[in-house]
DNA sequence: TTGAATACCTTGCAACACAAGGTACTGAAA
DNA sequence: TTTCAGTACCTTGTGTTGCAAGGTATTCAA
């Protein structure tokens, strides 16, 4: 990767690492998903995640308290750990709203600060 | 800090720490700017950033060729290193203008996705 | 029984934010 | 003229965390 593309890309990877549990949460959410199923939908909004970063996390959010599992049988291969968002996950979940919410405005106005001068 | 607001806490620097250079350089395609008002116009719009993480940030984005200083004379205290962004900032920071842009709209689709579900 | 597809998981490394601790300059007060 | 407060710069060490790589297990079909 030649260093114009590299800069952007590596920030671009820095962007979503900053939502990604928001965006696990937010996919469950919409409703019951198991691990590979959320690679996909994020992938599907360009927020890409891979297999090492979503076991893990999955893991510490459970922990945490913000989602729980079931196993069901899959059409074909081996059974699925289906995540559904707990309670107190939806509760938190309002929390990123807002929180993603107040960085997005803020992005905004230095934005717009910034074409307002020079740009 | 209560587990309550400390995963809320947790995520929103998370958040904040993906936008770091981005911010920066907003801010810095807006005029220059000496590390210290940098963090305070970035603490203006609720992204905090600490000095020992903008310092050598500062210094990343100098060596990859974004940045450039000078050094100025301060009505009190010693003197400030303003930053100022170069022509291949700018031309990064476009990237990253799409990069964000992508991002949010990426959340956007998904939060609609799952309120449209069960929320 | 071998292979492909699907699914789960762990290990080790590298990047990076930041708390803490430090230096240095200026001007004013004691 | 020393001391203090304010401002500004910088570095070190630590902890977190994303992820590439490598691994196991299940199912079904050839």
């Amino acid at each position: 990767m030649d260093i114009n593309t590299e800069i952007i890309e590596n920030n671009r990877t820095q962007m979503r690492r900053g939502v990604l549990e928001y965006s696990i949460l937010l996919i469950l959410a919409g409703g019951d998903e198991y691990a590979s199923s959320i690679i996909q939908k994020m992938k599907d909004v360009n927020i890409i995640v891979a297999e090492g970063t979503i076991y893990p996390l999955l893991i510490r959010l459970k922990k945490l308290g913000l989602l729980n599992y079931r196993w069901e049988e899959s059409p074909q291969g081996p059974p699925r750990k289906y995540y559904m968002i707990t309670d107190f996950g939806r509760q938190q979940l309002d929390g990123l709203d807002s929180a993603w919410d107040e960085l997005a405005r803020g992005i905004e106005i230095i934005r717009n600060v910034s074409k307002h001068n020079l740009r």
